[in-house]
DNA sequence: AGCACGCCGACT
DNA sequence: GTCGGCGTGCTC
């Protein structure tokens, strides 16, 4: 008997399409993958459901097989998905390209089939080709389990573009094209052909040919990814011998309760910095497990996910527990992917905001450390806020959700002060450690650029490095300097593509655009005149670095930490563990500093420039700073020792300062829950950033101006306030002209509504980019 | 995504 | 003349 069902590609395009399922195939079940047959092509299809309604007008096609017996996807996770997808406005297709590793997805799959009567391997074309006799007995072969699948081992396309030396380069040095896709290359790592014409133009197809026949670059696989350190862990020791604190012990508590009652129910843990909160995840994890539930822990970026996992390994020694990320590599993904979704057994999973999609089947604990970071929101591609999704989550499976932070977001704290959940409050540090005193010195009367500190500050420096103990330098801008001047013609030297400032890397000899990651080497002529008179203005970690250097005594140790010397994830562990080991005095970094990471030793703490990023557009720089300053104040004083902070300004009239100074969350929620209020900010609105974007120099570009009109008359219709649409503060970047729109409705609906009108009211599809950022985080 | 078709330039 | 590059369009 045939029957009919619903099938979602998960790949172009993305349709949810009728495919008849004859009586010669395997059981088929909701949430399994098959393969299916599309023109002329061979797919991977999720079965959503069974159906009697044949399409009109379309000649139906029949699923080939069945890629696995029990079905990848259970039904909370399909739902999930699902929500996802109409919350973004994009189709389940879509959403499962972006949440499924990739392997499940690729069509170029084979079939071994240990039987006589037929041949060792089966391609998808040659299962469609079998009599149904044949197919019946490959039904009974299959249910026997005597048919597997298997992949080759890259599935991946083979265009990456690569070096094969490091610099020099045996060009001819006004070999511009070549040097320029060379210096890409080393800056960015290994690109795809594609991509690269993308962002220099049609000439590069020729000038790679030249570099592969020259054997200065390979074209081929995408490189092995190199942030995967080993997950084993070298410690050992099962023991639970940590005694939690009061304070603790009523946090415990309160998890254990909500976790008795096997109820879905959301706590925020706001636990000021050092209050022990890793402990409490720990003790209510192991809870979790004993009662047959798995944990997902979540922390916002790699490196904090390893750091957790090793800490936390010994504790759990019997556990089965995955270390899940979006940089391993593809066959781990899918093993972890695939054992979770078959086996129904608790486990334990740390990992970033991807872990949130893994089919966990029973979860009874949704951890995310650090609730306020941002990089629980995705912005690309599939864009998505991980405390939602975990949210969504923690609603479909009965579960806890733990919101932990010591400055949680102010949309979070608003919501818990409110009643919709419970605070719990850690406001003591544990152990004999106490918050650090904060002072904030006002640097508005050094004019001159060579001195980055005050008296005050070099002072307290010198005494720390003196006393052999030591201190953490926060400037949140990497780089030597951020500007470079043309004393001819007295332009600062811009992107082409972005029009921003480029930034001088004077280690590597190049201007280096921040945004599009476009380089140069550096010296260079002026892009305006001509002139060579290009002057670095204004400092960056990398020439803090050394006038730190200089300031203090000469036999000082000094690292730094940011982006670029954290290039690859062994350094950043070589850094961390090396300044842990004392084996430097100075830590110079940007904000990659204050993320979690535990320096027992450091006692003072230094922000060069406490007010960079204040003064940014955006509704949100002021908790951004308030969260960054607090964050960073944290790592002093984590010792025995107690910690000081200091805090440069230019501005010391600021209020946020006070709030800083006293690490004191309270004071600054009120006044900025006022601010939001007053100026109808969320939580008091809805807000969505609409980002529309068109190529440089396109011809179409007198369709905007009416198309724009358009936009604000529709949003006055919907009863939805616009501002806008207006050239967004980046107004350029990576060769498109861009424009924002700002929304404040009241209601997520009505902003998809609209958001679908405009998008269908676009006067040119293909140059037009419109897209919806729900709850933006970032505004530029 | 894949695979067709169709259009251009560069070679046997 | 054909081969092969890639732009465009379609897929139950």
């Amino acid at each position: 008997m045939t029957t009919l069902w619903q099938a979602c590609l998960a790949s172009p395009p993305y349709s949810i399409y009728t495919y008849e399922a004859p009586a010669d195939l395997p059981k088929l079940m909701e949430g399994q993958r098959v393969l299916v047959p599309l023109g002329r092509s061979v797919r991977v299809a999720f079965l959503i459901e069974k159906t009697d309604t044949t399409p009109e007008n379309i000649e139906l096609k029949s699923i080939i097989w069945p890629l696995e017996k029990e079905p990848l996807l259970n039904e909370n996770h399909f739902n999930l998905y699902r929500n996802i997808g109409t919350r973004q406005m994009q189709p389940l297709g879509k959403v499962l390209e972006n949440v499924v590793p990739k392997r499940f997805r690729s069509a170029k799959v084979s079939f071994k089939v240990a039987d006589r009567s037929f041949p060792a391997r089966l391609k998808a074309m040659d299962i469609v080709r079998l009599s149904v006799e044949k197919r019946m007995e490959l039904v009974d072969i299959y249910d026997q389990g005597r048919m597997n699948v298997s992949l080759p081992a890259s599935i991946e396309k083979e265009d990456y573009v690569s070096l094969t030396c490091d610099p020099p380069w045996p060009v001819r040095p006004n070999a511009a094209r070549q040097l320029q896709i060379l210096e890409y290359i080393y800056e960015n790592g290994p690109r795809e052909k594609g991509f690269l014409k993308n962002i220099m133009g049609d000439w590069t197809a020729g000038v790679i040919k030249k570099l592969h026949s020259d054997s200065l670059v390979k074209v081929g696989a995408a490189p092995e990814e190199e942030r995967n350190p080993s997950e084993k862990c070298s410690v050992t020791s099962a023991q639970w011998d940590f005694v939690p604190s009061r304070q603790q012990e009523k946090a415990i508590e309160e998890l254990n309760s909500a976790l008795d009652t096997g109820k879905s129910a959301v706590k925020l843990l706001h636990g000021i910095t050092g209050s022990g909160k890793t402990l409490v995840y720990m003790t209510a994890a192991r809870k979790c497990m004993e009662q047959g539930r798995s944990v997902i822990l979540l922390v916002p970026e790699i490196a904090l996910a390893y750091g957790l996992w090793n800490s936390l390994c010994p504790l759990f020694p019997d556990t089965r527990k995955y270390l899940y990320h979006g940089y391993q590599t593809p066959v781990r993904k899918e093993a972890i992917f695939r054992t979770l979704a078959e086996d129904g057994k608790p486990a334990l999973i740390v990992g970033t905001r991807s872990a949130l999609f893994l089919p966990v089947r029973n979860p009874g604990l949704i951890i995310i450390d650090e609730e306020h970071d941002e990089s629980y929101k995705q912005e690309e591609r599939l864009p998505y806020q991980a405390k939602e999704v975990a949210y969504v989550l923690s609603r479909m499976t009965d579960s806890l959700l733990v919101l932990g932070s010591a400055t949680p977001d102010i949309k979070t704290f608003y919501a818990g002060s409110q009643g919709a959940f419970d605070v719990i409050s850690m406001g003591k540090r544990v152990g004999k450690s106490v918050l650090p005193k904060v002072k904030v010195i006002d640097t508005s009367s050094i004019k001159d650029p060579e001195k980055p500190f005050a008296p005050e500050t070099e002072a307290r420096l010198k005494e720390v490095v003196e006393k052999g103990e030591q201190a953490v330098i926060m400037l949140n801008r990497r780089g030597f300097s951020p500007l470079i001047y043309c004393t001819d013609c007295e332009e600062p030297f811009k992107c082409p593509h972005c029009n921003v400032s480029m930034t001088y890397h004077k280690a590597r000899e190049r201007v280096i655009c921040h945004y599009c990651g476009n380089a140069y080497p550096f010296p260079l002529p002026c892009s305006t005149c001509g002139g060579s008179n290009l002057l670095p203005l204004g400092g960056g970690t990398e020439r803090l670095e050394e006038q730190v250097a200089k300031a203090l005594p000469p036999d000082t140790r000094i690292l730094r930490m940011d982006r670029d010397s954290t290039r690859r994830q062994e350094k950043l562990d070589e850094i961390l563990k090396s300044f842990a080991k004392g084996n430097a005095q100075v830590l110079v970094g940007t904000q990659m500093l204050s993320k979690g990471h535990n320096f027992p030793g450091v006692t003072l703490v230094v922000v060069a420039e406490g007010d960079l990023g204040l003064n940014l557009p955006d509704y949100r720089s002021a908790e951004r700073t308030f969260q960054l300053l607090v964050q960073v104040s944290g790592r002093a004083g984590r010792g025995d020792k107690p910690g000081e902070v200091l805090i440069q300004t230019r501005n010391p009239d600021n209020p946020i300062w006070g709030a800083v100074t006293s690490a004191d969350y309270k004071t600054f929620f009120e006044k900025e829950i006022e601010k939001r209020r007053r100026f109808r900010y969320p939580p008091f609105t809805k807000l969505t950033l609409i980002r529309i974007s068109h190529p440089l120099g396109w011809e179409g570009e007198n369709l905007c101006p009416p198309f724009f009109n358009i936009i604000k008359d529709a949003a006055k219709e919907a009863g939805i306030m616009a501002m806008g649409p207006v050239p967004a503060p980046l107004s350029q970047l990576k060769g498109r002209k861009r424009f924002n729109c700002l929304l404040k409705s009241d209601d997520w609906m009505k902003t998809r509504k609209l958001y679908a009108e405009i998008v269908r009211r676009s006067p040119d599809k293909k140059q037009i980019r419109i897209t919806m950022d729900l709850d933006p985080v970032n505004m530029l």
